[in-house]
DNA sequence: ACCCCATGTTGACACCGTCAACACGACGCA
DNA sequence: TGCGTCGTGTTGACGGTGTCAACATGGGGT
């Protein structure tokens, strides 16, 4: 048979993928991603909807490798070692694939919400994240202590991606800092959300 | 004079500007702005060396009107309170103009250290947070707590705008419980960049 | 009076996403 | 066996985009 049988999909996903690094998201193109996968330019629209489909693909790989590197890194931990890692574990995953973590988190190039199953994988490495941060603190608490230890970690890695704040190799330090922080305000009484706090039955 | 003697210049940023969160910067083209402007399709390189110079000059007056809200909402305040309101402020702007906001911190885009009229833009804003922190901690460790608390707030921001995880409602409480993790982290000995924190002087 | 240059305009090119139309091998059913 | 349908692949065409070139034009300095 002359067709790739059903690979041609998996050719695709794999010459974008590479691309990506090299060009951004932005500068992907669909006829250039079919001319490295040896296909015609049309060939992407037989196993995508449209481009946003198939970065959307992409992005759901990625939530997949960080939910992945989150859980490896923080399996054997526990406590704020295990927090801290998974920090590093994130922060880590978005200097080593900048143009990938960009995408996940581009809404302009990909609305993961219409994509079920990018949106499950991006649900899943919450989750790992959530996980740790269920270690080390009080059930009702876990909600507000994993969306800081989440935003914190993000913003780091983001300023760094974007905005050159420092060198890469500060990530492991980095980490640990905001680990130690975040760790701190679990073991405190409830802070900040108070005005709010007992829609959280807290 | 049939020329627009220099107002073609501030045209084209106004209808960029207005534009921009309507279709998003990568939405925007050129051609668009030039039309929204009254002018030919090549007007806009009379005044910008290229497309992205042209976004450099958007984040630049985004930079300078984040600062403004920062400095603006914390002014008159101490302490925790001033370091609540500027991360209200902070994730306000966000939510306010998130394509703006987006484009400030989209490398991708525009690169912003080629341009130093918006990186001495982004540098000012960063210095208005800083000026709030270094409020409630001694001077040598205003570096470290301000880049958490900088980490936090734009993790936070980013994460409302591209994943969705929150309303927009909930930017208040969660800039108070913000700003009370970093201020508890601002009064805590030197925690986790301990390893090497020698190098700040400290 | 003259020329230069800032400013503005249209022509052209390569590239892009996407819609149509068409080619062809595989497979179910008579 | 023959035939039709469908999955897969290809090329043609269209409108849109960033940008390079060439050309128009009017105001200010010599």
């Amino acid at each position: 048979m002359t067709y790739h049988h059903g690979d041609a999909r998996a050719a695709l996903i794999a010459a974008a993928g590479e691309w990506l690094e090299e060009v951004g998201a932005a500068g992907l193109s669909l006829r250039g991603v079919a001319e490295r996968a040896g296909l015609s330019r049309q060939a992407p629209y037989n196993h995508f909807a449209d481009k946003e489909a198939m970065l959307a693909v992409l992005a759901a790989q990625g939530f997949e490798r960080l939910a992945a590197a989150v859980r490896a890194a923080s399996g054997w931990r526990a406590g704020v070692a295990a927090l801290a890692a998974a920090g590093e574990a994130y922060i880590g995953f978005a200097q080593a694939r900048p143009a990938l973590f960009r995408l996940m988190f581009a809404r302009e190039l990909v609305d993961i919400a219409r994509f079920p199953e990018a949106a499950a994988a991006a649900g899943d490495a919450l989750a790992a994240l959530t996980q740790v941060v269920a270690g080390l603190c009080p059930a009702a608490r876990v909600a507000d202590v994993s969306l800081a230890a989440w935003s914190i970690v993000h913003g780091y890695a983001t300023l760094t991606n974007e905005a050159g704040i420092e060198p890469p190799a500060r990530r492991t330090a980095r980490a640990r800092q905001f680990a130690e922080i975040v760790a701190a305000s679990a073991r405190t009484a409830a802070d900040g959300t108070n005005t709010r706090s007992r829609e959280h039955g807290a």
